[in-house]
DNA sequence: ACGCTATGTTACTGACCGGTACGCTTGCGG
DNA sequence: CCGCAAGCGTACCGGTCAGTAACATAGCGT
């Protein structure tokens, strides 16, 4: 019960490692901690126990907790960008199709009772500092997307992609802030069809 | 230097109240730091020092930090629907301009550098719980609201004004939130004709 | 003139915060 | 078989958190 406490450097760094490192652990913890709860209201306390391990584990991976923040931010961040990239390319002929696949399932999950918006922008919203590590994160991801759906705009034949990518990137934010402010039925609801009257305006004339 | 602190029941009884009762200047205090920095980062030492009063000062008036917290919502959320409705009314006959102008008033302030974004939607950024007293201030104001724009739409002459009043919203909260993130030049800049368009979208057909 | 009450102040509490010094186990390389 | 570094845990630190007990003072009604 008490046994075999320190595994497998050498499993692990033969790449079999069975029992996930601390490190690891401590990641997907304060993912779940940090999304649910926010990154204020999570101490590292919690942090390390909900992944079965202690402080010092954590303060070996991690310089702070402000870089384990800015860190899952950075993963979460990437994950995203990554997922939209994916559903972009996945008819290059019909990027508008695409686009709304990718709403579609963006409001499905707005639609959970317990949604907790986009990590990213809650994160901004809890550091208002600019110059804090996890700010930094989530302004990198934030510009990067902004130009994605630029990008996106042009792709689907925009006379001013830059327009039409900031207004749907509005109504995103949107979806963000009242899929957890309302819950079901609040006015996400209605975003595929916003989207598509933003995306007619910018198209025609 | 270190007399006559206690001042002025009787002054302010009479409402002539010249140096500021210490619930007051907590109440402002309070609101700013709490808009300005978030809920969760400020201290309740941090409020008294800047309010110039002492810690029992504001447990007499409020009986925790999270009731101050749901008193500085209330009273924002309120000057903020009072405000909509104030404009609104300006001209009954001319609901979208009305609106506009509301808009048009919405985006100068969320230009500016360090603008912040609704108070509200921040509160709830910050306490996910919805049993939290600042959430449920949060909840209510913002279900509020979402109605006031279901009857402006409706005014306007929406074929659905639900549908309409809530694509607004999510536009609305858009600027809030990409408006702290971007800064200036940021996505908000699109948000009247984004609004125009989608008002367009639900008057005809 | 004087007690009453509303207000202000000093000084404190226990809990929790992020962060760390240090010793123990484990498994590999010689 | 043994030294040794990597990985982990125990126990602790000073600081800050929200909240409070006990006392001082100043104006009001009588």
């Amino acid at each position: 019960m008490t046994k075999s406490k320190a595994p497998l450097r050498a499993a692990n760094a033969r790449k079999i490692g069975v029992p996930k490192r601390a490190a690891e652990r401590i990641r997907e913890s304060a993912r779940d901690l940090f999304y649910r709860q926010g990154i204020r209201a999570v101490g590292v306390d919690e942090i390390v126990t909900h992944a079965g391990v202690t402080k010092p584990s954590l303060y070996r991976s991690f310089p702070s907790k402000n870089e384990l923040a800015a860190d899952y931010l950075r993963l979460m961040g990437e994950e995203g960008l990554a997922r939209f990239d994916a559903t972009m390319a996945a008819d290059p002929a019909d990027p508008r199709g695409c686009f709304q696949n990718w709403l579609a399932d963006l409001l499905e999950k707005a639609n959970k009772p317990d949604y907790r918006g986009c990590g990213t922008t809650n994160a901004a919203v809890e550091y208002p500092d600019r110059k804090h590590p996890a700010r930094k994160v989530s302004a990198n991801i934030k510009t990067r997307f902004r130009a994605k759906l630029r990008d996106a705009a042009a792709a689907m034949g925009a006379r001013e992609p830059d327009k039409l990518g900031d207004a749907l990137l509005l109504l995103l934010e949107g979806v963000y802030a009242s899929g957890q402010l309302f819950g079901v039925d609040g006015p996400a609801r209605v975003v595929i069809e916003a989207a598509d009257a933003l995306i007619d305006r910018y198209l025609k004339v």
